[in-house]
DNA sequence: CTGGCAATCTGTAACGTTTCAGTATATTGC
DNA sequence: GCAATATACTGAAACGTTACAGATTGCCAG
């Protein structure tokens, strides 16, 4: 008994990582005391709380995870779920230093949870509510009626899409205009004389693919511009297939004069179809693009783009899951990004 | 206490996430034989054994990674460290994926752990090994003497990291070989008749900085080319940077007639400067370049390319650090992935 | 002076896991 | 036939935290 207390004392003077212990030991209080004083508890008097922070700071105190999780079922982990196959590479970079960017200074670690083309995109979310592995969720590609979004409302773990939904069901999200940035590529190149558009969208089933082609659409109505169908690939295929896609188009008799793209991989091989099939960009073709890194003008300076930022979403993203654990209004948590104009340049 | 076994008993049946506790009351046997059983321990009948895991597999029991990690300090995490300026765009995203690749039926969860140009690179690892966040570390941008490598040595947490050292002390790694890739670029350009040559290096104080450029010098002399020098800037450097170096560079009297780019973006920009400066790609000058995703080819079908695999790079990472863990002699856990050849593309 | 109450502080139990030190039963050696 | 031993199992304790249910003190109203 006696041995034992002194081992305990022993250990407060240790080298080992300090604990709720060590603190006790140190003040002279209990544990529970120690505790509640770090969390700013109300029954704890002004004098010992200071005291007690002081000592916890200057021997570096930080609490142990692991306890807090097994205790609270608090993880402090935000989940990043992301597909391998399909995401938009530079996506991945941005949006995990967006997110970073906002948990910096929180207690929250981010992981990053991915599935594979093969997969129930359900799966990742499965796991994680099941398994209780993180407080709370991002999650890309979302779809109008998405299976994760309604599974994880059922279950109450917070979360945010990248992307909206349209189940009628109010969740955080963050989401880019893509109608807005449809619309305006269209009357961009209807400005400089384009009549016969062609739209490389993103691919069907994600929300945004509507939200482009709607936008798409009415504006070519506004402008009286025609569309030139080319809707056999999307911005998920292959740099290979676009660009013999875009070639095959380009040769027909009736060919577009100008080309709204979403995604800056598929705008090189649109662009390479174009030239493949022998025709300028900027004399016989325009192309709109949206980007995410400043570097298609320097691919082609013709190049028309609409910047999109993926840390920007990141950050919305962090900063909603973020708000909704906190207890605040998942629809207070939304926000939309408008595009901020086609963007040329000129040698 | 007749009424808590009785709520225990409840919780067996109830819907709850199913524990160690609940295996042990549907199966009738001690918690500790359960755990035991679950891991195979010796001491268990084989009967007992079988009929343990088959009842967890039925419901689904997953241990809790809270209990074990309180319990026994694996946190079954690896965390990958992460620059978040300076990194190769595409660099994390095929690393990330890369690493989950190989951690995919594992227990283990890929946190990321973020810093900043403006922090000491040894802060984030500080924090990991002092709060014993992870299990395993990747770092990237390895520095001939890295204070971070040597930290994680002394304090005998396993890692590995993206680049080799040069300090005497052996740890697992995964390198590409730039000394080989710049040696290739070199004579590829020698052969096709480029004769002053230019080098757009790695960052200053990497080591794969000093592996290029000794790749570069030494082949330099076995051709018989000379060396144009472009050191003010590095692939670290914007764009912007870039570009304007290159075009003052080309705009020289003695200017170069062949680049070798160790980076697939700042090759869009030495491109740009050199048309910026008048001159033509392939006519007046070629580039060899690094790159990751088979992008550049669209870029300028002039182009040189090697290619760098990330992905493979972290499916490497994840295994060596997997396998230090696991208890395999650090010595034995190091790779080095040669460049294929230098690939041209015609149109 | 005493009962009540607010202000502070504390011990114990519990989260789920593994490990230590057993216990009970069957098996073996002689 | 009995001790020694192997086999199969078990309870209790511990990891670090928080929540619950007190405990102690001082102060004030009556």
């Amino acid at each position: 008994m006696d041995r034992q207390r002194t081992e305990n004392n022993e250990d407060a003077s240790t080298r080992e990582r300090p604990t709720l212990k060590t603190l006790a030991f140190m003040t002279g209080l209990g544990v529970t005391t120690v505790s509640r004083a770090l969390k700013d508890a109300p029954e704890i008097g002004a004098e010992t709380r200071r005291r007690v922070q002081l000592v916890a700071k200057q021997i570096g105190y930080r609490p142990n995870r692991a306890g807090v999780r097994l205790r609270t079922g608090k993880t402090n982990v935000i989940s990043l779920v992301l597909n391998t196959e399909q995401e938009i590479m530079s996506f991945v970079s941005d949006i995990i230093y967006g997110v970073s960017e906002v948990i910096a200074d929180t207690p929250y670690h981010l992981i990053v949870t991915p599935y594979s083309r093969s997969q129930d995109p359900l799966d990742p979310i499965r796991y994680l509510v099941e398994t209780g592995s993180a407080d709370g969720v991002i999650i890309s590609r979302t779809q109008p009626n998405d299976a994760r979004a309604r599974y994880m409302l059922e279950r109450g773990i917070p979360f945010a899409t990248h992307g909206r939904t349209e189940m009628g069901l109010v969740h955080p999200y963050h989401d880019f205009d893509n109608y807005a940035f449809a619309a305006e590529a269209v009357r961009r190149l209807a400005d400089i004389g384009r009549s016969k558009l062609a739209l490389l969208s993103p691919p069907v089933g994600l929300t945004y693919h509507s939200h482009t082609v709607n936008g798409f659409a009415d504006a070519l109505r506004d402008v009286g511009a025609s569309e030139i169908p080319f809707s056999t690939v999307s911005i998920d295929h292959s740099i290979e297939q676009i660009r013999m896609r875009t070639a095959q188009l380009m040769r027909r008799d009736v060919r577009p004069d100008g080309f709204v793209s979403s995604a800056a991989a598929a705008t090189l091989a649109i662009v390479a179809g174009i030239e493949d099939a022998g025709l300028k960009l900027g004399r016989d073709v325009d192309v709109v693009s949206k980007q995410s890194s400043d570097l298609l003008h320097l691919f082609r300076h013709e190049l028309l783009v609409v910047n999109e930022d993926f840390r920007l979403a990141g950050s919305e993203l962090a900063r909603s899951v973020l708000g909704w654990i906190g207890g605040a209004a998942p629809g207070s948590l939304q926000s939309l990004s408008e595009p901020k104009g086609v963007v040329a340049y000129r040698r």
